[in-house]
Order: C-alpha cells, then sequence, then structure tokens
DNA sequence: CCAGCTCGCTTGAAGTGTCAAGCATCAGTT
DNA sequence: AACTGATGCTTGACACTTCAAGCGAGCTGG
C-alpha cells in the first residue's frame, strides 16, 4: 500500500483523535493507582485472578488465561510467578499434557477477590462506566469492536 | 464513600468494559510498534515533535510540552533527554527565568517529522479513525470528555 | 525409535514509566 | 539581605513490559 497523498486528518477527526489519545495515555494509569490504593493489587493482577475466579475449578490453562486477559503469554508469565509468590495462585503442569501448565486460584487467593471486587467495581464506576449514559455505553460497545478488529488484524508483531 | 451494597455491572454495562479494557490493553503497544515500525520513533516520541511543530519558533517550555503531550514532567525530562541526544531537540533555559527550560525542535527533528507526519496518519487512520464512520467519531469525541473529566477529577496522585 | 518440527511456557536482558528525592531559581517576608 | 516556601525540572532506583532466546513435551515421518 503505496502512500500516495497523506489524507490528513480533518478537524472532526482531530477532534476525536487527540481527546482519545490523552485517554490512552492517562487512563490505565488512573485506573491502575486507583486499583493499587484500594485493593493493593494492579488492575491487570485483578483481571487475571478474576477470570480465575470465573473458571471452573478457578482453573485455567496458561495459555487461555492469556488470551482472556488480553496479555502476551510473557506478560502472564511474569504476573503469575509474583502472585504464585504471594501465595494467591498456584501452577501445575497438566496432567495429560506435559506442556500445558494450569493456573489454579488458591483458597487466599480466592478470599481476596472476594474481598476486592467491590472495590474494582467501584473505581470502574467512578473513572468510566458511571460518566456515561446509556446510549454511550453501546455506542462505546460499537466502537471498540471496531476498533479491536482493526487492532487484531494489523500487527502480525514484527513483520511476518 | 463507604461501600454499601456494591452495585455490580448488569450485562450491557459488562458489554462496553470488558471489550474497553481489551482496547486499553492492546491498542497502545499496537499503535506504538506500528508507529516505531513505519517511522522509527515511538508513538509517544512523535507526539512530543509534533507539539513542538505545532508551536510558535518550535519551542515550548518543558511543563507546557508535559501538558499537551499528557505526560508526567518526569516521563517528558527522559523523553526529551533521550531526543536530545539523537539531535532531534535541543534544550535551553529560557532567558528571563531561569528555572524554565525551553525544548526547540532542530533543523534535523523538523525535517524528520515533516517525514514523518504522511506516515503517522497513516497508522492512525489504519488502526482508528477509518474504522469508525462519522458518528461514531462524534460520540467517540463526546465518551472521551465524560471519562476523560473523571480522570482529571479522581487521582491527586496518592492521597492529599 | 529417533530426527526434526511445533507447541506451550519460561527466562533474562533491555527499554520505558513511575515515584520520590534532589536541586536550582524565583517570590514573598521580615 | 537572609529565610521560607513554591516552582520547574532532573535524577536514580525500582517495577513492569517486551523481545528474543531457550527448553522440554508432544507430534510426525522416515
Amino acid at each position: 500500500m503505496p502512500t500516495d497523498q497523506p489524507r490528513w486528518l480533518n478537524q472532526r477527526e482531530r477532534d476525536a483523535w487527540l481527546p482519545f489519545v490523552g485517554l490512552l495515555l492517562k487512563l490505565p494509569h488512573a485506573l491502575d493507582s486507583a486499583m493499587r490504593r484500594t485493593t493493593g493489587l494492579s488492575h491487570f493482577e485483578y483481571l487475571v485472578l478474576s477470570a480465575l475466579s470465573d473458571s471452573t475449578e478457578h482453573t485455567r490453562p496458561m495459555s487461555e488465561l492469556a488470551e482472556i486477559a488480553n496479555a502476551s503469554q510473557s506478560r502472564l508469565s511474569h504476573v503469575v510467578a509474583k502472585l504464585e509468590e504471594n501465595g494467591l495462585v498456584r501452577r501445575s503442569t497438566c496432567p495429560g499434557n506435559g506442556r500445558v501448565v494450569l493456573a489454579t486460584l488458591t483458597e487466599a487467593g480466592y478470599r481476596e477477590i472476594v474481598a476486592m471486587a467491590p472495590r474494582h467495581v467501584d473505581v470502574v464506576r467512578a473513572l468510566v462506566i458511571d460518566t456515561l449514559d446509556t446510549e454511550q455505553l453501546d455506542q462505546l460497545t460499537a466502537i471498540c469492536a471496531r476498533i479491536r478488529s482493526a487492532v487484531d488484524r494489523e500487527p502480525p508483531t514484527s513483520r511476518r
């Protein structure tokens, strides 16, 4: 796809793009520090625990977990290692398939997340959900779907 | 603000929240690696240079730059230091106010950003703008404004 | 049964961002 | 002038993420 004439953004597009970039730059950190302040875990760590607690037997293969949490295997591996040190998660190789590793929520991990969940909703509501009306909620859903499909299409992680 | 009964997310809210979190997790990196691949600079570095090129004399106080780029002073300081090493930016203390540092685009820096700009639009369009129709663009603008004001209100960076 | 591939995961190093501390400069008081 | 505090920026250490490399388990074909 050769770049003929650059198609600059028009006013309307810039009005959307600039604030959006601003959000991308600030929201993740806002979310993270609010979560850390109220629950002691990062937003991403919470996501991982939450995904496990929603799983049968509180257990998942690492790769599925990574998928659900929108993370690379590497990132997940590091984070789970840390959660394991803290006694919230346990890892075991899958009986029947020696290369799969199963992550399981420990008792302590389950108690933790049950305790944190209300704080988590509070944060999510305060920063995002409650700032929008119902229509905007649906609009956001649609917008995310569009952008997401572009993101998933584009990046073959460096060239193929 | 005591947490009475947790106000759990309903289906509609979850349908918006989960994909949105997914985006927050993946889009920044997608943007960044696409920019690095096509321009050699990170998306954030581009933002900084771009902000300078839009400024009179291609010059700005660091603190204004940080504001525009939605970054902490610390982050900006690190990045500008790197850009300065690469000869794209020059720093000088402001005559007339010894504690202000002015960042200025060098000739090379200006040439760079002019050359990169078309690539940048391409990336932005491919990943975000062109995936949305006009209505959604406006909706996104409104949504960002709402969330943003919540983000700016909430986080007094640790307590105080 | 083993050679070679793929798959699932881990590891270590390099790069970035944050936080807290530090350092001048400037302004306001006395 | 010296004291005090606020302001603008930088610095260093630490935490986190990515990237590339590595490793063992499981297939597949000879």
